[in-house]
DNA sequence: CCACGGATTGGCT
DNA sequence: GCCAATCCGTGGA
């Protein structure tokens, strides 16, 4: 018998559809950081889609900048912004160059590396067996586990520091929908997905 | 050049 | 539940 592990890198192909398609398809992904220092990886569970035409809440609304521009390449490259003074956000840009669509990578389940996740994040050991549940349960905490800033914006997802892996697929009935979180135009959009009663969600 | 506000978080009421 | 912290990207003067 055989056993799929299911643990192939993403490939361009993968990026390179339609934003919402890949952010539902992300989810039950696997996030990874791999250099000398840190091996890390999270389960994605919660993502949002972003598309520069039609979104007003997207970075790419308005055209390209220095800050987005990365999010106007072909998909399968990591777009990192800073915001609120205090916190890196990452997404995985999609769909084809000009396009100037991403998906935010809202929440990950710890997978591989929670020590150093742990020293990343707060520094010290966790205090009770709860606190692993506010490791990596929203965007800028996923950063700060996983050490990630604006110089890691950029990064080729098919090279060998940051990639995604294939993983389980959910199914749709497992897959919850919202609005966005923390936006102030085009709040309606339906652009929120994550994995139904998730214990790493960001919000229920 | 300057002013405004943000794809958040954590601490306090 | 409310709100301050804190930098910097962006747009207008």
């Amino acid at each position: 018998m055989t056993i799929n592990l299911s643990i192939k890198k993403l490939k361009k192909s993968f990026y390179r559809k339609e934003v919402v398609v890949v952010a539902r398809e992300l989810l039950g992904k696997v996030l990874v950081k791999s250099n000398g220092k840190e091996n890390l990886a999270g389960k994605i569970v919660e993502v949002e889609a972003y598309h520069g035409d039609i979104d007003e809440a997207a970075h790419s609304y308005g055209g390209i900048t220095e800050r987005n521009e990365i999010m106007f390449e072909a998909g399968g490259y990591l777009y990192v912004y800073f915001t609120y003074g205090a916190h890196h956000c990452c997404n995985v840009v999609t769909g084809k160059k000009g396009q100037g669509t991403a998906v935010l990578i809202r929440a990950v389940e710890p997978v591989f590396g929670l020590e150093r996740m742990i020293k990343n994040r707060f520094g010290r050991k966790l205090k009770n067996e709860k606190e692993i549940f506010n490791l990596t349960s929203g965007p800028g905490k996923v950063c700060q586990a996983f050490k990630l800033d604006r110089s890691h914006s950029g990064t080729d997802l098919t090279g060998d520091k940051i990639f995604i892996l294939d993983g389980v697929k959910i199914k749709s009935k497992d897959i919850g929908i919202s609005k966005r979180i923390g936006i102030t135009r085009s709040v309606d959009l339906p652009w929120r997905f994550f994995i139904k009663d998730n214990p790493y969600l960001s919000r229920k």
